[in-house]
DNA sequence: CGTAATATGTCAACAATGCTGACCTAAATG
DNA sequence: CATTTAGGTCAGCATTGTTGACATATTACG
């Protein structure tokens, strides 16, 4: 039984070996099944709106950001403009979006969440915020700001300083 | 540093915990940007098998379950017969997986993974542990069981048993 | 034994969300 | 004015999820 790590217990302090390389499939289980969890809330009630988790995603990054540019979305996301586009277009279309002219250049759109999308946006962050504020709940004080670090540990290096700015430039909370 | 009031688990509700409403987007960005970048390191390696994700989670889950069966399975991953015989197919017909009628009842498959199925797996499991590893490393001691009982607080309350046994029942550890 | 239930496989079609490549317009820039 | 930049769009494809219907083999049961 070598490497069990134990899910509810205080281990003791183990000095960790020079080179352990045993796999930690604990982990990497609970962090897929923690993940499938954590969209799962949003996916139900995405599905009332005839939405799937691409425009969650851009509903989210939009409402946090009022005035996002299009290139700028795409950078956060990581997908390819068609991909954006067509998901864009249906928020907007169903006016959950709204895409203006940029105030200094033009060729920029900006993007912004309407009414609609600000109420969206905001009870998908309440289902998601709640996850977590249960799991803090259970865990104790220390756990939000840990796992706050854990998390950002777990993001590519080189990506992290534009994570943190990115989150900490985000619009503050819904109503 | 700030707001850690007391080291014990299990801590006393804080005084605004019981209501508070905030939305906790540092910790919903952080989570998605996480979870990207931890499948991210598998999807690099699978692309070089013409694999996918669906490939690596039926890959992984038998190679940690020798014998399991389809149903057992299906009830893992939480996906259709259709979507996973598509992929354990393919797993079938380049040789990563093995299926043989069930020892005592010849209509359940039980699936092993052969060596190359192992050695595929054990290489996935170690770049998504390295990721792991490196932020341990970077966090201290208490990091491997805290964030473990912090993922396991995020899954849903009622999977949680269920999830710590199949864990605990998965095959140690690779070479 | 014979029928029913169980475990699995398969076909067809569709939806969501990624991708590439090509081409178009509008606006800014030099 | 020519070029670059920001964005939109069309066409097609891949992956991975879904339903629904139906086929087959094996076991269980009355």
């Amino acid at each position: 039984m070598a490497g069990s790590s134990g899910l509810g217990r205080r281990a003791a302090p183990s000095p960790h070996s020079a080179r352990d390389n045993a796999p930690l499939y604990e982990h990497i289980e609970l962090l897929f099944f923690a993940y499938r969890d954590f969209v799962g809330d949003a996916d139900r009630l995405l599905e009332d709106y005839g939405f799937g988790r691409a425009h969650h995603r851009v509903l989210h990054f939009v409402n946090r950001h009022p005035g996002l540019t299009i290139a700028a979305l795409l950078d956060i996301l990581k997908i390819t403009k068609q991909s954006l586009n067509r998901v864009l277009k249906e928020l907007v279309a169903k006016n959950f979006v709204e895409a203006r002219a940029g105030a200094v250049d033009r060729r920029h759109r900006q993007l912004f969440a309407t009414e609609a999308g600000e109420r969206l946006a905001s009870e998908l962050a309440r289902v998601q915020t709640r996850r977590f504020a249960a799991a803090f709940e259970s865990l104790g004080a220390s756990a939000k700001e840990e796992s706050a670090r854990f998390l950002l540990a777990m993001i590519d290096a080189p990506e992290r300083e534009r994570v943190t700015r990115l989150i900490a430039s985000g619009r503050g909370r819904s109503k």
